[in-house]
RNA sequence: GGGCAGGUAGCUCAGUUGGUACGAGCGUCCGCCUGAAAAGCGGAAGGUCGGCGGUUCGACCCCGCCCCUGCCCA
C-alpha cells in the first residue's frame, strides 16, 4: 500500500490510520525524513503520534551523508520484504515521487563511480553544459536528444553511465509497471488554494516550533557539508540566513514559495500515474474511502 | 489649501533624450526528470505603460486638466 501526494496534504497521519486498520507498518518514502535530526523541517511524525505503529527508514542517515535513490530503493525493498515476511502490510508513505517509484516500480539504476563522477563534474564546471552536451551527442545521440543542453546535471549522469556501462543511457523514465504483485496507491488530492494555505501554515508552525534552532544544531553537526541534506526545503533557506546572506523573514518567505513550487512538481509526478486512486484530503469519510482504494 | 515623489504584467519595480513595451524578480500555468530528486532543467500565458484632452506624421515617454497613493508644509 502506498500513500502519495503533495507535501502538507496529511499523508503521514493517514498512513498511520491505514497501517492500524490493515495491521501493517509504515515505510517512509520521503527523501529527507531519512535524516536523523531533521524533524521539524521535514514534518516528521513525532513518535508519540505514531500510535505504536512501527516506522521504517526514518533517521537512518546523518546529515553529512549523501542520500541516493538507488540506496533508498534497496533499503525500502528490504523493509517491505521484512514486513511481508512477518505478515504485516507495508504502507509506503512519501512525497518523493522518484523514491516512491523506484521502490514500487521496475526501476534499475546503473551504477555510479565517485571518481568518474567527480571528473565529469569538474569538466562541467570548466566547459559548461553546452560543450558537455556536445560530447554526449557524440557518444549517445539518443540521450543527447532527450536531455536539454542547459541541464548539466543530467548530462553528467548520462556520460557517467555510458562510461561505466559502455551502453547508451535511456534518459527517460520507465513505464508504470509495478515491481510487486499487488500494489495499491492512494493519492491525497488537495486543491491548489487549500494546499497553498496549508503550506503557509506549516511553515509558520515550523518556525514557531523552533525550526531555526534545529537548523543551527544540525549546522553545528555539519549540515552544510551534506550534499543532499543541506538542499532540503527550509534547511537551505535557513542556512543562508545563518550565514548572513538573507534575513530571517526572507528565509521564511522563500521557504514558503519554494515549498509551493515543490508541491506543484510533486503533483505533476503523481497526476501522471494512472494507477493512483485519488481521495480528497478533506473528505469526511477519508479513511473509509482510503480503505476502499486499498481494496 | 500649497509643495514634492510616484501611478508600466497578478505583485514589487526597471525602461525608452518621442517612432511598434528588450523588460526583470516573484507569482500563475504547462512540460521534462533513472545513484543530489524537498535536487536539477525547460516552455507558456499575462500590459489599451492612471483617466481625459492637446502638441506631433507619430506619445507610455512633451504640455494641460483631472483622479489615486505616499511624504512634507500650512
Amino acid at each position: 500500500m502506498a500513500v502519495v501526494g503533495p507535501t502538507a496534504a496529511g499523508k503521514s497521519d493517514l498512513a498511520v490510520d491505514l497501517a492500524e486498520h490493515l495491521g501493517g507498518e509504515v515505510v517512509n518514502g520521503d527523501s529527507m525524513q531519512v535524516y536523523r535530526g531533521m524533524d521539524i523541517g521535514t514534518a516528521k511524525l513525532p513518535p508519540a503520534q505514531r500510535r505504536g505503529v512501527p516506522h521504517h527508514l526514518l533517521d537512518v542517515l546523518e546529515v553529512t551523508e549523501p542520500a541516493t535513490v538507488a540506496q533508498f530503493q534497496r533499503w525500502a525493498r528490504a523493509a517491505i520484504d521484512d514486513c511481508r515476511a512477518r505478515g504485516r502490510t507495508p504502507v509506503l508513505v512519501g512525497g518523493s515521487a522518484l523514491y516512491v517509484r523506484a521502490v514500487l516500480d521496475r526501476f534499475e539504476f546503473p551504477g555510479t563511480d565517485r571518481a568518474v563522477r567527480a571528473r565529469l563534474e569538474a569538466e562541467l564546471d570548466e566547459c559548461g553544459p553546452q560543450r558537455m552536451h556536445a560530447v554526449l551527442a557524440g557518444r549517445d545521440p539518443q540521450a543527447a536528444a532527450r536531455i536539454l543542453p542547459t541541464n548539466g546535471r543530467r548530462i553528467v549522469r548520462a556520460l557517467e553511465v555510458i562510461e561505466l556501462t559502455g551502453r547508451p543511457f535511456a534518459a527517460s523514465l520507465p513505464g508504470h509497471v509495478y515491481f510487486y504483485d499487488d500494489v495499491r496507491q492512494l493519492g491525497l488530492d488537495v486543491p491548489r488554494p487549500a494546499l497553498d494555505a496549508r503550506i503557509a501554515l506549516r511553515v509558520e508552525q515550523m518556525w514557531a516550533s523552533g525550526f531555526v534552532d534545529e537548523v543551527r544544531r544540525l549546522e553545528a553537526a555539519g549540515l552544510s557539508r551534506g550534499r543532499t541534506a543541506s538542499r532540503a526545503l527550509g534547511y537551505a533557506q535557513v542556512l543562508r540566513f545563518l550565514a548572513g546572506e538573507i534575513g530571517e523573514d526572507e528565509a521564511r518567505e522563500r521557504t514558503v514559495t519554494a515549498t509551493r513550487r515543490f508541491a506543484r512538481r510533486q503533483d505533476a509526478w503523481f497526476r501522471r500515474d494512472p494507477r493512483i486512486g485519488w481521495v480528497r484530503y478533506d473528505d469526511p469519510a477519508l479513511l473509509t474511502r482510503a480503505r476502499t482504494v486499498c481494496g
